[in-house]
DNA sequence: TAGATTGTTAATCGATTAACAATC
DNA sequence: TAGATTGTTAATCGATTAACAATC
């Protein structure tokens, strides 16, 4: 029995994930003004959660609170950090260097976060051979060399529709393991790859629907 | 019992409301490979949902198919256009006119869906005075008058986080019933007022947990 | 008509909330 | 110690899936 479930963390729901950038962001600004415990309760005033889901959410990966005097912001916001990933940095490559390539190359929050994106990719001549942070843009044709001699974990996808998915080839063909998908295009990867999609007309078309 | 429940549409879960521009999208799909008829069956092999949750969804809004035939695409796609309120134009002002907000102008889709954005503004000495899209970037200080003078319905703040809540009390104050909010900060609002979030770093950070 | 497939009710599953014993 | 608040189990709620009668 022991061996067997030893490294069978019990999944986490994904609705918790989603969950916990928020708990770390509000965490962040505490930390800021210098708050130094904060009670469930407390939390859930600021965040709009249920205090007990608060609590059940934090209690998946340990337990972090203490009776009767509540979290440590400090150990709460450095747990969460460890949580989500962010004490590490990720290496990513940007495929699609117009205006929302740019955006995410120069948003300097990324880069804080752990983002490092070391190459941009186009097929427009306007594009192409320009710098984008100190890099050229490289041609689309060169990505599959760069990604052989880089270790990239990160394919960032802001083209057109149509050429996602071979362009999602190429990354995990070369060993990207996560794919942040800003196209519509449900792409299809093997089971060990990552997409992470980002809806905008989803979003846009919801805003919409609430107007009527 | 008759009187007061008529207009009392009953409330479509938030779930279903953000599966229909995945519905729309198949069947656009369908639509231009002249495709006539398809079954919740095939449509749940395509879009990946079940057939039980496609025919649960759609009836939300009404009896659209027909037994031992299925849903006629043409009129699906309609039906949906409808539902979504991509049957007509909505005024939009974009406030922070950085590359996310370039990207988001110059995205024609979005302004085939409907979305006419007729302001930009900015507080950037670089940015005020150049043209997008053959319209002038007005200076922040601008909008309030802009608002008055203009009807629009959806404001999109794509400016730093600090700023997000005043621009959000302008944009509000000027008659916008809904907000496209590209920031992590949680806008107060209105109740007769929809806050549509596009949290760009939860979605980075679920990509992250996932790669550890 | 027989076959197919919807619309809809019932059953299941999972996520959220409530409650409270454990404990700091 | 008494009070506060967690961690965790139990109850509730809502969403998804299954089943099937209605009907084209």
């Amino acid at each position: 029995m022991a061996g067997k479930n030893e490294n069978v963390k019990k999944d986490v729901s994904i609705a918790v994930i989603r969950r916990l950038p928020k708990y770390y962001r509000y965490l962040e600004e505490l930390l800021k003004k210098d708050v130094t415990k904060i009670s469930s309760n407390e939390l859930s005033k600021m965040i709009g959660f249920t205090a007990s889901q608060i609590r059940q959410d934090l209690n998946n990966f340990g337990g972090f609170g203490q009776q009767g005097y509540g979290y440590n912001v400090e150990v709460l916001h450095a747990e969460l950090a460890k949580i989500l990933g962010l004490n590490r940095d990720y290496n990513a490559v940007i495929v699609g260097a117009g205006n929302l390539g740019h955006a995410i190359a120069n948003y300097d929050k990324f880069d804080r976060a752990g983002l490092k994106t070391i190459g941009y990719f186009d097929v427009s001549e306007e594009i192409v051979g320009k710098e984008l942070r100190g890099i050229e843009v490289l041609h689309l044709d060169e990505l599959a060399n760069f990604m052989e001699n880089n270790e990239v974990e990160i394919g960032i996808i802001t083209v057109p529709r149509t050429q996602a998915q071979s362009i999602a080839n190429v990354l995990v063909e070369g060993g990207a393991k996560g794919l942040w998908n800003f196209t519509t295009q449900d792409l299809e990867v093997p089971e060990d790859v990552l997409v992470e999609n980002v809806r905008l007309n989803e979003s846009l078309y919801t805003l919409f629907y609430f107007l009527n």
